[in-house]
Formats: C-alpha cells, sequence, structure tokens
DNA sequence: CCGTCTGTGTCACCGAGTGTCAAACATTGC
DNA sequence: GCAATGTTTGACACTCGGTGACACAGACGG
C-alpha cells in the first residue's frame, strides 16, 4: 500500500465509534458512582467489552475523563495562535478561554458534570492540574515567540498561569449549578479583577 | 492511666525514630532509582521492616516525600498569620515565603534533590500540586481573615495563586544546580518581576 | 504469673496497569 | 471461493500500590 493512512475505510471508523461508545459509558458511570467507586472492569463490561480492551484505547482511568479537557486546552492554544501578535497578552489570553466557552456551553449539563466530576476526584484533580501546567507552559511559549522573548520568560510564564487560575477558579462555581450561570460574563468579570490587581 | 499522651516515654520516642529512618531511606532510594523505578517493597527492606509496616508510617508512597514540602507549607502560612494586617497582601506572602527559604537552604543540597525528585516524577508533580492548591486556599483564607473580607475572595485567591506561582517557578530552577544559586534573591527578583506585571 | 495494649509480620485480597499469546476477524491477492 | 495476511480482541498471568484481618511478640501494670 502507497497510502497506508489514506482509507479510514471500516478500521478507523469502527475503532472511532469503539472508543466514543467507551468514553460515553465511562463518563456516565463515573458521573454516577464518582471516580474512586467506579471499577474499570464495571466500564469494560457496561460498554461490552474486556478490561483489557479498554486499555488499549485510554491509557488510564484518568484519561477518559481528562481526554476531553485536554483537546479543549489545544484549541484554546490554537485560538490563541490566530490572535494578533500586537494584542497584549492578557487580552489575547482572556479571548482564547473565552472562544472555548460556547464549547461548554454547548451541551452545559454534561461539561458541568464533567467538571463536578474532576473537582470533587482529588487523583482526577491532581493529574488535572499536571495538564493545566503543560497548558500553562505552552501558552506562555507562544506568548513568547508572537513578541520574540525567550520562551522560558518569567512575566509571561506568570500571565499565563494567572489566566489558567481566573478559569479554574470560575470553572467549579459555574459547574455547581448545572452550567446555569453565564459563564462567559463570570469570565469577564473575574477577568477583570485580575487587571485591577495592584499589589 | 491518666495521662495517657503525657509521657512520650520509649514508645514515641521510637516511633519518630522509626519513621524518621524510613523517611531518610526512601528518600535516599527515591533519589537514586527515581520515584516510579523504586518500589516500597525495596524501601522497606531496606529499612530492616515489612511492607505492612511502613504503610503505617506513611500513608503513600507520596507521602513519604510531600509530606516535607506539607510542612514547610504550615510554616510559610504560620509565618504569614504573624505579620501585620495593614501589610499589603503581595508583600506579606513574599515575606512568608521569604521565611522559608533558609529552611531549604539549611541542607541545600538534599532540599534540592527532593524538588528534582517531585518535578521529574508526573505522579509526585501532580500530588505535590494539588498539595499547593490547599495551601492556596488557605493562605488565601488568612488574607481575607485579616482584612474582612470574605474567605472566597477572588481577587485574594489570585494573589495567594500568583505568590505560590512564584516559588513553583523558581525553586526548580534553582534545584537544578544542586542549590548553589542565592534563592532569596532569585525570589525577590521574581516578586518584582510579578509587581512590575501591568496587563 | 497473668491480662492487656501496642507494634509488627504474614497472609489474603482488591484495583490499576502491562506483556504475552492464541483465537477471531476482516482484508487483500489469487 | 479460498488462502495468506494483518489487526482486534479476550484470556491469562504478572507487578505494584494499598488495605483489612489475624496472630504473635514484647512492655507494662496488677
Amino acid at each position: 500500500m502507497i497510502w497506508k493512512t489514506e482509507p479510514p475505510n471500516m478500521a478507523e471508523r469502527k475503532r472511532r465509534a469503539v472508543r466514543e461508545e467507551l468514553g460515553e459509558v465511562a463518563l456516565r458511570l463515573l458521573a454516577e458512582h464518582g471516580f474512586e467507586g467506579t471499577t474499570i472492569d464495571q466500564i469494560a463490561h457496561a460498554a461490552g467489552c474486556s478490561r483489557r480492551t479498554f486499555f488499549r484505547y485510554y491509557k488510564s482511568k484518568e484519561d477518559v475523563i481528562l481526554e476531553v479537557l485536554n483537546d479543549l486546552g489545544d484549541f484554546v492554544l490554537d485560538v490563541l495562535r490566530s490572535r494578533p501578535a500586537d494584542e497584549p497578552p492578557l487580552d489575547a489570553l482572556r479571548a482564547a478561554l473565552q472562544a472555548a466557552v460556547p464549547v461548554m456551553t454547548g451541551n452545559a449539563r454534561k461539561s458541568a458534570a464533567l467538571i463536578r466530576l474532576i473537582f470533587a476526584s482529588p487523583a482526577l484533580r491532581a493529574r488535572y492540574l499536571h495538564r493545566q501546567l503543560d497548558l500553562e507552559a505552552a501558552l506562555a511559549a507562544e506568548l513568547a515567540a508572537r513578541q520574540g522573548a525567550p520562551a522560558d520568560d518569567l512575566a509571561l510564564r506568570l500571565t499565563a498561569a494567572a489566566a489558567l487560575k481566573v478559569q479554574d477558579l470560575v470553572l467549579p462555581r459555574w459547574a455547581e449549578d448545572d452550567g446555569r450561570a453565564d459563564l462567559s460574563a463570570l469570565l469577564d468579570d473575574a477577568f477583570a479583577l485580575l487587571k485591577n490587581q495592584r499589589a
């Protein structure tokens, strides 16, 4: 075959379908019985496959949950890249994070459940924070690149951290009432607060 | 016995000694073979006790390492409490974190090894971040209490987060060369940078 | 000398993950 | 239609972190 990857004929499609199904079932069970209260056996069995197969689609139990927010992080990073280079860093970050809002409010109940799940489980939360750290570094690197600063510039890193912190403080409050509040407004308020910060 | 806890005669002393020994051995082995590359069996055996006994002294493998920084966090919180209430929040935080510096520079090589260990292991790092989050909340609550603000004040939470972030960005750089740099100066520089942050 | 209390080791167990292997399956070439 | 081929899957065995149960030892007071 010359095009080893070109035809996602049936194979790739089925793979995606199984993965989707597995993720769906997992999220439902985890939200219902809690992260620690759900075993992989239960998830696999409920999805109609073996435990071993679960691990062929997801690296770990945490992965099923964190993957969603992971993709969202990549999306935010992409949006940041598309922003004008002369925009002040914090404004660019705010805009990038705002771009992710519709994705969450799109299916608000599910997103809220996911966030609540993460914030309720220490193990999950810890992994999530670690992921946020990577995102923070990537955002800071992008900000640095667009204005010719060194990639590990401390000031930009602090700015990126502050922006993500704003998000992390707002999200759980939004998730607490199943995403009925105006997430976009909450974010803007918090960013305004941040901008008025004076030592 | 009327004084059930009063005489830490032999029992408590031995307990502390065993715990100390266990922690010492663990830190050495973990620093040598990495966090994932060291099993609890190895630690327990090297310390001359059974695996079960290890867990009677430490809740988990992560606990052996994180305990130290945990205590340090409590110390920082205590220092913050002793600061004048009218001091600007960020200055108070800087002073509190500076107070922890001598503790680390006291035995710099060991502290640096510990920090490198944490930052090298994803699992450990994730747990560490979670701990920092608790500390952040506690610091923010203290700042709020001293100036009569609500305990979950967003602005103060952001300030506490920024201060801890400064520390977390400086520490690995300091640890990279075995703690030979001037940690106190590095911290002050970073805090100065933070203070000059304008959106 | 006898109960009791505490620390310890042994054993059995669970759940997350991983490597291996053989069977099942679909795909392709003839 | 059939054989060769490659991929997906399930079954099994194993490691490691962590927990509960129980039995045994020694220190202590009566």
